[in-house]
DNA sequence: AAATTGCAGGTTGCATGCAAACTGTCGATT
DNA sequence: AATCGACAGTTTGCATGCAACCTGCAATTT
């Protein structure tokens, strides 16, 4: 990040994403430039940009305010997701990889088998297969050679991001949803759709990825259904 | 539009889209702002929401250009565009529409049956069909009810229309797909859609979807390739 | 001759001032 | 008593000035 403009767009966004500014909140924009100390212009740049990404509402001479975010938001965002990384998976199957492609997603499995060749699950482990996920879906867009995807992609996934800041890590769901046993899952689901993509099965690999983001979205429907909380 | 801003926004973007400003031109921001007659800021704020759109291309502290676009990003589109109207289309199959969506649809395909009921197509039956395309199209994603759609679809629906300002209407790109048969054509594939909405049949009003939108990319990438005009 | 550095011109980035629009309140009129 | 209207305060919208940065050219150095 280079301009203060985009130092002030990530801040505005992360804050947002944190639940520090919540839904329905107005964003002011001399309450902001005092509190970041810059003037109201980068502000303003800010503004417009994150109501581009949907997370704030414009009401023109009113300002913006910050966009509510159902559960039914977060489960949509996850039939996107699930449905357009499907197409990515089955452009790719029936292009064919090149060989450096399929070196590329062999060492990505690879990773995954390193993490979870011991038994533990600290910290470190659960980073780092953090990290490895999203090098994993990111590597599918940009295989797949469609310019489109990967600017959705980065819309869409902040939608789980402010769900998550509304809970407890000491919460059920978590308890649930980020165990090892799930992550060693999404792994194995992971190492199907590269053989699937290796063969070239088209029709597969878009069905066993939309599932595999589907497992996810359901594991969050039952876990906020159950608890109650929304 | 009520902001100056938001017709600055509009003005430009039109005007990438009629092809006035070319591939990889440089907006020049005092320029714009005295060919319009408005300061610099509308036309800074409005150039940070046209890179948003992907229109433009950022470079910090080098200002914008034109971003270009090839057939492969337009194909890409229709790839984008088939796939997520397929999801909409399945979750309200799934869902099961209410009496007032299926009388909605229903009313919708009626008329397209007038429009198609005289032999003739001079430019009102033309633009008429046009308006109820987009009403169709976006009727699916409202029902939907799923609120990513629509603003995703808003982005890429630009990119055909970039490539069709290239074009001269005389050419044999126009005479091949702007007929009225292929019009009726389309017609028939929403009529069949409706149907399978109707009778809940979500995967197969999916896989129509996919298909009735499959065919107009298919319908452009053959006239291209065929002219060799890119 | 090639490379590097300094300078000039021009463009974008940010700050600030002023105008326009909106909100809420208080008072007048019916 | 209720509604409408005017006014004050506040907030956003737009214009403009200045600073920072980037590019290209030319002169100097190696």
């Amino acid at each position: 990040m280079k301009t203060v403009t985009e130092q002030v767009i990530s801040e505005i966004r992360e804050r947002i994403l944190d639940g520090k500014y919540g839904p329905g909140a107005h964003l002011h924009e001399a309450t902001l430039a005092a509190d970041l100390g810059v003037s109201r212009t980068p502000i303003r740049d800010a503004l417009r940009v994150l109501g581009n990404e949907d997370l704030l509402v414009y009401y023109p001479n009113r300002g913006y305010i910050v966009r509510s975010v159902e559960l039914h938001d977060v489960l949509d965002a996850y039939d996107v997701r699930g449905t357009l990384e499907g197409l990515a998976c089955r452009v790719i199957a029936e292009r064919g990889l090149t060989e450096a492609q399929r070196e590329g997603f062999a060492e990505l499995i690879e990773r995954g088998d390193t993490i979870f060749a011991s038994p533990s699950w600290g910290q470190e482990e659960q980073s780092a297969w953090r990290a490895l996920n999203s090098e994993f879906h990111y590597a599918l867009l940009t295989a797949s050679n469609n310019r489109h995807l990967e600017p959705i992609m980065r819309q869409i996934r902040f939608f789980p991001r402010i769900f998550d800041s509304r809970l407890d890590p000491q919460s059920e769901f978590f308890q649930n949803v980020h165990t090892r046993e799930q992550r060693v899952r999404s792994h194995h689901d992971h190492m199907h759709i590269v053989e699937a993509l290796i063969r070239g099965e088209g029709a597969r690999v878009e069905a066993l990825m939309r599932e595999h983001v589907y497992a996810n979205r359901e594991l969050l429907r039952r876990a906020m259904e159950g608890s109650g909380t929304f």
